[in-house]
DNA sequence: CCAAAAGTGTTCTCTCTACACCCATGG
DNA sequence: CCATGGGTGTAGAGAGAACACTTTTGG
């Protein structure tokens, strides 16, 4: 039997791999989905973007990483992460063997501040990337595809809107989402069925045509709206 | 401007976290969902359970350590793998920093042979798990939770069964994974929905009641079925 | 004939979809 | 008054849940 300190040492050989991390930071603008790249920086990829990334540092967490990231990159410590897929085909990076663990963010676009005055950084929309550097396009669709999937089942979406929206802005940031149109009394219907939302009792202002009412996301599934308190199914108990 | 070659360099002083992938092997045998487990060979986690685990070579696809992990403790080459998620606490492990990416697999667990000889192996039902070493109780209740979700959508399940089985069996093995009884006649219905099943004309022999018939999944979602040829939604095209 | 499981259909509810008209506001 | 989007209800189809009796086989 071994104990710890001795298994240390047969992992020395194996401390040749890299571990990193890569945002997919998701944004709304104008009626549509962006992420937030970045120039690449290595000639291998030259005038390619790139997700926002970071090697993982041996005394960090993983998901502290990606937080490491977000908040560098965009000021924001205060976002929706989630993990979504670690890619760690041999080939992906050329300049050594990194493994890289996904997660999507989701940032009001507006309230995010560039933390660096980084001018290499820019929102592109999800709909027109065109090749990315290393393996990104595929995790960007691999990120986008886990949102689909998320979005009507969990209050999230919200992290990409102010505080306070009509269900107008709100189906707007769906069909951006899913890329599909969708009615629009049978999408409020489904809405108010979920029970995420407030009536402020307020109305839109400045808008050239009949004012929509306000709204806002209930308190309970208070921003980010990590756990949606759903009842699980008692399972082996 | 930086190169990869350059940019290698300043990767060094982060190659000093290990990556591992562990398996969550789901096997079915007694009307019960079992996992197959290994004693942990650590001081630190002495008479505790432990799940098939290894460290990645750095020559090696993450994915192909996995499948190596699969044939080296089961004989087994041909297993349906799923990555679930990559567990990266920094104080998961107690011999260093070590992340580790969690896939479960499932397995007919009368055709796979042992290849070691290693009598530190056990089945363990899922619902009779206690403490385990590591955080890997974490993640075989993650796994388990991914398998829940993806059960009812995608012909998986049957890589736990031998090719011929009756209803009866394939209702046993859902109510395993699910935790739940389900309606008979509500199930065979439900089951027949999605088209899955080829009907054998056969049936079942040496029973000591009425003998069922016997089906098999169909040809197209040939062994694993790990993709659900199911027409996905265009989006963003 | 008894035990055990196979096989089968209907009703109800709920959810989702399709669909059209009047209303309030700003310009 | 016109343009723009806000706001609303109903009918039909499909999926899932509840529910009971007859049939076949082995013992």
């Amino acid at each position: 039997m071994k104990n710890a300190a001795l298994e240390k040492s047969s992992h020395l050989e194996y401390f040749n791999i890299a571990i990193s991390v890569d945002c997919v930071i998701f944004g709304y603008e104008d009626k549509q989905l962006k992420v937030l790249l970045i120039k690449s920086d290595l000639e291998e990829f030259e005038g390619m973007w790139s997700l926002l990334g970071d090697l993982v540092r041996p005394d960090e967490d993983l998901e502290a990483a990606s937080y490491r990231v977000l908040q560098e990159r965009t000021g924001l410590d205060d976002v929706y992460l989630e993990q979504v897929y670690t890619f760690g085909a041999t080939g992906r990076h050329p300049s050594g063997r990194v493994i890289t663990t996904a997660y999507y963010a989701l940032v009001n676009i507006h309230t995010y501040k560039l933390a660096n005055t980084d001018n290499e950084l820019h929102w592109h929309p999800v709909s027109e990337l065109g090749t990315m550097a290393f393996d990104h396009k595929n995790i960007v669709d691999t990120c986008l595809k886990r949102l689909q999937e998320a979005v009507l089942e969990h209050p999230i979406v919200f992290n990409l809107l102010p505080k306070k929206f009509s269900l107008r802005e709100l189906q707007d940031v769906y069909e951006a989402i899913l890329g599909v149109e969708l009615d629009r009394r049978n999408f409020r219907k489904r809405i108010t069925l979920k029970g995420w939302l407030d009536d402020l009792n307020e109305m839109e202002e400045d808008v050239p045509h009949r004012p929509g009412k306000v709204y806002c996301l209930k308190e309970v599934f208070g921003r980010h709206g990590k756990k949606a308190l759903k009842p699980a199914p008692v399972l082996h108990s």
